[in-house]
DNA sequence: AACACGGGGGA
DNA sequence: TCCCCAGTGTT
């Protein structure tokens, strides 16, 4: 059956009329269109787009990257979350200067083999940059095949994307195959959505979905629920001394790692125990209880209650307020915070 | 196969 | 609130 061929060009002439330009859409250079797929992994694209120029701007070059130093880089992914995207980056700049004679791979198996790159990223850099004719198959993707195919699997399930990748490698159209690819994305996120009701009625493949001819658009996919989310108190602790400020960088292979931020324990503290906790250390001159936030992660939660603290000595954990916004990648969950001693120190 | 890993936007 | 997002690597 070849019922998908009508169904790639309708899908496509859409695509063509309705395309938005975005910033690395509007070049064929494997290296802008590699960093913008990692920024995009589980982000979306009015996220990545100011943090994308930024970043093309700064790192123009595989090789700009191969040398950035790590501060530098994690700055310029502060406040994108999945930090270690930034690391991977540089360790896959790293491997291309060393082996493919300073550029990326133009392959979907040497590009499978860098770090941060798994199937998606590797099929969507193959088929734009190269017009390698394999499927880019994401969150979206997922979801038009469910909804077009009736297919009931658990779209979270590896096996799915696997069984679904087998399937649309028969159907990603030979001769553009990132064109297929992206219109495939953009008619998940445009049309055929996941949050809230699907737009059958503007959907430009809808009489060859079978979801839709059946009256199931509203029940496909299927996607199993994720863990709840554990919850912590924190406590953090603003030390300062004439616009200097404490800080220190999170340790490896713990949430946020490489990262900077204020003291922060990992409990509730009273505030006799802050007292004798940090007067012996650097000498409290005032105490005072700060706003609390909640920081929401992916698999955990933070209650944390802050305390500023005006202290008689520092060392050389403290930094200026200037090194805090502008070389420092500050933790997410410090940005509340900074933007309140922002406010109240102006 | 399950889990860790950010942060924000929409309903 | 809850769900989702141009996912990947580790265990």
């Amino acid at each position: 059956m070849n019922s998908h061929i009508e169904r790639n060009s309708q899908l496509l002439a859409w695509y063509g009329d309705i395309k938005r330009l975005l910033p690395w859409r509007i070049t064929k250079d494997a290296y802008k269109i590699w960093i913008s797929e990692i920024m995009l992994q589980q982000t979306r694209v009015e996220a990545v787009i100011p943090y994308f120029e930024r970043f093309i701007t700064k790192l123009p070059t595989l090789e700009a990257l191969a040398m950035v130093d790590d501060e530098t880089l994690y700055k310029l992914w502060e406040g994108l979350g999945y930090y270690r995207r930034a690391r991977f980056l540089k360790e896959a700049a790293k491997v291309c200067m060393d082996t493919y004679n300073g550029r990326l791979p133009n392959t979907y198996k040497e590009l499978l083999t860098l770090p941060g790159v798994g199937m998606y990223t590797a099929a969507a850099i193959a088929s734009i940059a190269f017009d390698q004719a394999v499927p880019a198959v994401d969150g979206n993707v997922l979801r038009v095949y469910a909804r077009v195919h009736v297919c009931d699997f658990d779209i979270a399930k590896e096996k799915t994307k696997r069984f679904v990748f087998e399937e649309l490698q028969q159907e990603v159209d030979p001769n553009n195959p990132g064109d297929y690819n992206q219109a495939m994305m953009e008619l998940g996120s445009q049309v055929c959505i996941g949050n809230g009701t699907p737009r059958c009625n503007i959907c430009p493949i809808a009489s060859s979905c079978s979801a839709y001819k059946q009256g199931l658009q509203n029940s496909l996919p299927v996607k199993s629920k994720l863990k709840e989310r554990r919850k912590q108190n924190h406590t953090i602790l603003i030390l300062r001394k004439d616009h200097m400020y404490y800080v220190h960088k999170r340790t490896k292979g713990i949430l946020m790692e490489h990262m900077y931020e204020f003291m922060n324990i990992e409990h509730v503290l009273k505030k006799k125990e802050i007292e004798q906790l940090i007067d012996p250390m650097y000498g409290i001159v005032k105490i005072k209880k700060f706003t609390s936030h909640t920081h929401v992660y992916s698999h955990v939660e933070w209650n944390m209650q802050a305390y500023v603290i005006d202290v008689k000595q520092i060392d050389d954990h403290f930094v200026s307020w200037q090194m805090i916004q502008e070389k420092l990648p500050m933790a997410g969950a410090m940005k509340k915070f900074i933007q309140e001693i922002e406010k109240e120190t102006s």
